[in-house]
Formats: structure tokens, C-alpha cells, sequence
DNA sequence: CCGCATCCCTGAGGATACTG
DNA sequence: CAGTATCCTCAGGGATGCGG
């Protein structure tokens, strides 16, 4: 079975807009994604300290979500032959291309909390 | 129970960033959300204008999503005392606000699903 | 160390039917 | 017209255990 690469989400082809932004939305929206994204952004990693760094993925999930990013080219795994083996992790140039859009998210998520929270107080409403 | 405004997916307090980020990927995250809101950028639209437009969405999980964004403050709902009782639906301006970031991601999406096409077409791999 | 296989559970979302 | 209620399915994701 073929591994999905490019989301299907919409049916019928409305708004080649739309399918674009789901595309993206599909390769985001793991769970651990963007934190598996932010910490390579500093530099390689192996599986193991991945998997210490995002403290609460398991290894499947882990295993899963890379995968999932190798073939979408946003990063690069690479087999050491070490004594036992080990496999290393790295953002591609292409997967530091999504930066701009994780950190707008980011941003507009920011001022969107605190201004939920703003209203929450002003309102007494908890 | 209280809905849902803001995510929770974090648990420890890692990285504000990340809590920032999930916010918002909460909030885009919905399967029709993006369509409506779209759908909604024209101008304003009554429920049922909604569901034909929309198409392929049913009432619950339209009335659920609007509920949403209604919530966090994107869309505005006004009841109008018509012969039977109709609601007008209209993007707030806030809402607008997150029309760069749905722009920025289907623009990656397009340019990354072409990226996949080629490499595809490339490589001979179907 | 690096995963894959297996089982299980939860929640998003669809279909359908019903009210004011 | 504008929803709400109910039931059902299915894929995402967690826990655990095994093999190279």
C-alpha cells in the first residue's frame, strides 16, 4: 500500500486554493510534528535523543511521524554504522522553508490567547 | 461543560511557541473550517446558503464548526426575525486576520505538491 | 540503538431523524 | 429555515513487546 503523501481531503475539485492549504494542513497536523520540526532545527539528532527531547512520544509514533517527513523531503535520515547502529535526523533546507508559516501560526496563536484570555476576564466568564 | 477555545495538546509547559503554534492549528484544524471561511470571505450568508455552497457537509458538523468560530471570535452570527427565523453568518474582522496565514499555506502547499509531482514523475515512481 | 507488529481506545466526523 | 439528538464508523494515536 501506498504511503499518502498529498492529502485527498476534498472531494470534488473545488478550489485548487483549498486543496493547497490542506496539503499543508495534512503534513502539520501530526501530533508531534512541528515539535519533532523544532527540535532539529538546532542541528542533527539521533532516534534516541529525539525521542528523550520530546519526552512523551513513543517510538512508534516517533518513527512514524519521521517517516512521514522524510518522504514529504523535510528531512534527511541517515544510517551510522556505528557499533550498534545508530541513524541520524536532520532538517533539509527544504524543511526549514515551513519556518515562516510555523512561526506566523505561532505568532497569530499568541495574540489570539491572550486576547481570548482578555475577554475571559473582562467578562468574569470562567 | 465548558467548550473547547483554546488546545491543550501540550503537556508540560514546553515551549510557548509550540502552545502558540497548536492554538492555531487547533482553530484551522476543523475538516470544513477553512471552506466556510472562505466560503464566507465574499460576504455574509445565511445557514442554508452555507450548506448548499459548502456542499458535502451536513447540518451538525456545519452548525458545529460555525458554533467554533463563533466562539473564538471569527465570524459573527445575527439572528434576523424573518417569516421563519433565519441567520445571517458574516466573517468579523478579526477573523480576516487569518487570511494571510491560510494564503502563506496554500501557497507552500501548492509550490510542495508540484515539488511532489515532479520528483514523482522523475523518479518513474507510481 | 532503531524500529516494526499488535492490540486497544478515543474522538472527529457522517447519516438519519426530529423540533421550534 | 436552523439547528439538536442519536447512533455508528474509522483513522490517529497510545502501550507493550519483539527482532536486527
Amino acid at each position: 500500500m501506498r504511503k499518502k503523501i498529498i492529502g485527498e481531503k476534498i472531494p470534488t475539485d473545488c478550489k485548487q486554493h483549498l486543496k493547497a492549504f490542506n496539503d499543508t494542513l495534512d503534513i502539520l497536523n501530526g501530533k508531534w510534528i512541528v515539535m519533532i520540526i523544532g527540535c532539529l532545527a538546532p542541528g542533527k539528532k539521533q532516534f534516541m535523543e529525539l525521542q528523550r527531547v520530546v519526552e512523551g512520544i513513543g517510538s512508534k509514533m516517533l518513527s512514524k511521524e519521521l517517516q512521514e517527513l522524510e518522504l514529504n523531503g523535510l528531512i534527511k535520515r541517515s544510517v551510522q554504522d556505528t557499533k550498534p547502529i545508530t541513524v541520524e535526523y536532520e532538517l533539509t533546507a527544504y524543511g526549514r522553508t515551513l519556518k515562516p508559516i510555523i512561526d506566523e501560526m505561532a505568532s497569530w496563536g499568541k495574540q489570539h490567547r491572550e486576547r481570548v484570555i482578555k475577554e475571559m476576564t473582562e467578562k468574569n466568564d470562567f
